[in-house]
DNA sequence: TTAGGGTTAG
């Protein structure tokens, strides 16, 4: 018989590698589960399945289980993901209960989750009355801006943190330059953002390259885009050239945009989407010839 | 800090 931490941990793995299903199974056999069982489950149903994540955390209840303080936190993701509202408010609720309002985990958490909800002064007090202000919180902050479309608000936000002597890391950036081509900023600002994770040495993952590739489409850099493209230190993936390609149609340029195509058929020879762009692009190009 | 997800998106 496996013990509850080796089980606990084959969920949490299955559940990783996004087989649900097994996580699953693997659990409802256990003889007995504990707090972390329960928490590692409602984590996994999160982000794909908030109502499932949701009836979980009312089962743990039930049966008796105290909620601590990562089950909270996955479960205020679920009542983000899943747009619970009045479920993210009891819950909020039952932190403040709790006395666990000042954990900068759970903090953050409520930040994600009333930012998402669009209730961004709530997201400003909760982070405002937390005891520290770190990294994570200060993105979950500019990212809560962001998402509603107050992206001038999220770049200020992101100013204030830098004077604050609070250093960016990599999930910053992402989420900055992300709300740069959004519309918040003119021109080519975005470059000194860019910049800043370079002097910080902080590692690029493909993330960033999307959202430098979208800034570049964005400004009509066709040919930096391209270059960037192929010659990234990442495979490009689907999303790299269909915003290369997307790009291409904006301006008009059919050559790269049949490289792109041509990438994106390679990838994957039933995807509709090059072809529907190509021929919108074609539509285009004759259109402004007649 | 014994097994666990605080922040990135279309």
């Amino acid at each position: 018989m496996r013990d509850i931490i080796t089980s606990t941990t084959m969920v949490d793995a299955y559940a990783q590698l996004g087989d649900l299903a097994v996580a699953r199974a693997i659990f409802d056999e256990m003889p007995e589960r504990n707090s972390v069982t329960w928490s590692v489950l409602i984590s996994a149903y999160g982000k794909n399945n908030g109502r499932e994540s949701l009836r979980l955390f009312l089962r743990m209840d039930l049966e008796g289980f105290r909620a601590e303080e990562m089950t909270y936190v996955a479960v205020l993701d679920a009542c983000s993901s899943a747009a619970a509202v009045a479920e993210g408010r009891i819950i909020h609720e039952s932190v403040l209960d709790r006395g666990l309002s000042r954990d900068l985990r759970i903090g953050s958490a409520l930040v994600d989750f009333y930012g998402k909800c669009g209730q961004l002064e709530t997201a400003r007090l909760i982070f405002s009355e937390l005891p520290i202000q770190d990294v994570i919180l200060w993105t979950a902050l500019i990212t809560s801006y962001a998402h509603n479309g107050h992206l001038p608000e999220a770049l200020a936000i992101f100013r204030e943190m830098l004077l604050a002597g609070i250093l960016p890391d990599c999930v910053t950036i992402v989420s900055v330059l992300s709300a740069c081509s959004h519309g918040g900023v003119e021109g080519d600002g975005w470059i000194h953002v860019v910049r800043m994770a370079w002097d910080y040495d902080l590692e690029l993952s493909l993330a960033h390259y999307l959202c430098v590739m979208d800034l570049l489409g964005r400004s009509g850099k066709l040919e930096l885009l391209e270059d960037l493209v192929t010659s990234m230190p990442f495979e490009p993936d689907v999303v790299a050239w269909t915003t290369l390609l997307s790009a291409c149609k904006e301006i008009g340029d059919e050559r790269r945009a049949a490289r792109a195509a041509r990438k994106l058929r390679e990838m994957d020879s039933n995807a509709m989407a090059p072809y529907a762009l190509l021929s919108n692009m074609h539509a285009g190009v004759a259109n402004a010839e007649d």
